[in-house]
DNA sequence: AGCCCATCTTAATAAAACCTTAAGGTTTTA
DNA sequence: TAAAACCTTAAGGTTTTATTAAGATGGGCT
């Protein structure tokens, strides 16, 4: 399934701008303005990760955090601003993950996001590797962990062969990736016979599953000669 | 190899202040009470770092550091008076990557000088620079990854031989370049057969696409008995 | 083991996109 | 004015990619 947040602030711009740019990201925004809604939500939804300012109108960010621990092992980002730096140590040793002063960059935000993901589900698996295991961009959601992939929300089902080449595309969003690339990154093989074909079955196969086409692709898109690339 | 920041503040004893304590830290500093100063030193010298206080005398910080993301990457930290949070967002969102407001802690500006350029090295050092794989100049854009290709700011579909062409003529832009060099190049083959007319075609269909002609162009030039060129 | 199922590969064919050729026209040079 | 160099055009050939379906593989289950 998707990967799910929780974002709480009552600052209602901020929260807007937060959800934006997960949500540009692919993953689910639960958003609330005061604490209230957002604790009812911590019992009822299944997350993967909040982000709470610590000023809220009813129960502050530090209650909720608290909270949200007794029960649950996701991360927990908090927003403050900058005057309350003296709760600081506060903020984290009860519990919190990560913390971010306001004013943020939003893409600052996002990386740390992920960052935070990563550190979770890297937890789950015994893999100690450095690289990036979780790939999120404009709808797509790539889980290496869990080897799960969602397209706006939308879980897809793919098959190993089609999440690999998914992932080397995706990695390397925003330039070409030629069939013989692909075939090595994937397959490992560098004396491919003649016969990169499979690799186009499998990008074929790959269309189909995200509702894209070789003619209008939306997605994963065919450079003439060169190879094949996802945009940024 | 010592790591350059560059400092700019109109209040001299701040200045001064962050320069003793990142000269303490080893760091190599550039320090500035104006902006005009501060912006030929940007061009003069290979910085890694920037501090720029919002308000300068002559040009503000958030121009100077406009002005430094047009040619640079090296992160850029804003310093401001607390009453002037409301263009926070303006500058966060004008390329700066991290944001002090007056008064800090020196260590607190030092940490985040370290978070910085941890964060810089970190994106840069996997990839070490490689030969050229973008061309820029006079409206043109050639983007070997991508393989795009930008005239004034529209998007030309080239082929891969078209694309090739131009790249080879871009590179060598202020130069006439031969149809005999140009096959070699974009063929790799010695013994071009008889007639360069292949190359003449491929010219012209560039010149198409480029909105160019052979009568009076605009980008490729032929010189007569000798080749194509493209000026700088 | 033997069968089923999902997945992968191969192969054959179709459809694009691209490249080359050649022929005739135009401009430049001597 | 003729020769040489260049330009234009479009048709036919080639290469690359897409599609499809059938055969191969291999793990899981009875």
């Amino acid at each position: 399934m998707s990967i799910n947040i929780l974002v709480v602030d009552d600052e209602q711009s901020i929260a807007d701008l937060i959800e934006v740019y997960l949500r540009n990201e692919g993953f689910t925004i639960y958003k609330f303005y005061n604490g209230q809604d957002a604790s009812r939500c911590v019992e009822s939804e299944q997350l993967e990760l909040a982000i709470l300012d610590v000023m809220l109108p009813d129960i502050d960010g530090f209650t909720l955090c608290q909270k949200i621990r007794e029960k649950h092992k996701f991360p927990v980002i908090m927003l403050t601003a900058k005057e309350e730096e003296i709760d600081k140590i506060t903020g984290l040793t009860l519990g919190a993950d990560d913390y971010i002063t306001k004013p943020f960059r939003p893409l600052e935000l996002v990386a740390r996001v992920k960052a935070q993901l990563r550190r979770f589900t890297k937890y789950n698996s015994p893999e100690p590797k450095q690289e990036e295991r979780l790939i999120a961009f404009s709808g797509l959601v790539l889980d290496m962990d869990t080897h799960e992939c969602t397209l706006n929300e939308k879980k897809l089902s793919l098959t190993p062969t089609e999440f690999s080449i998914l992932w080397v595309l995706c990695s390397n969003r925003g330039r070409v990736v030629s069939s013989e690339e692909l075939f090595q990154e994937v397959w490992g093989d560098k004396y491919f016979t003649n016969s990169n074909n499979t690799v186009m079955v499998h990008i074929r196969h790959l269309r189909e599953k995200m509702h894209d086409s070789a003619e209008h692709p939306k997605y994963i898109k065919t450079i003439w000669g060169v190879g094949y690339k996802i945009e940024k």
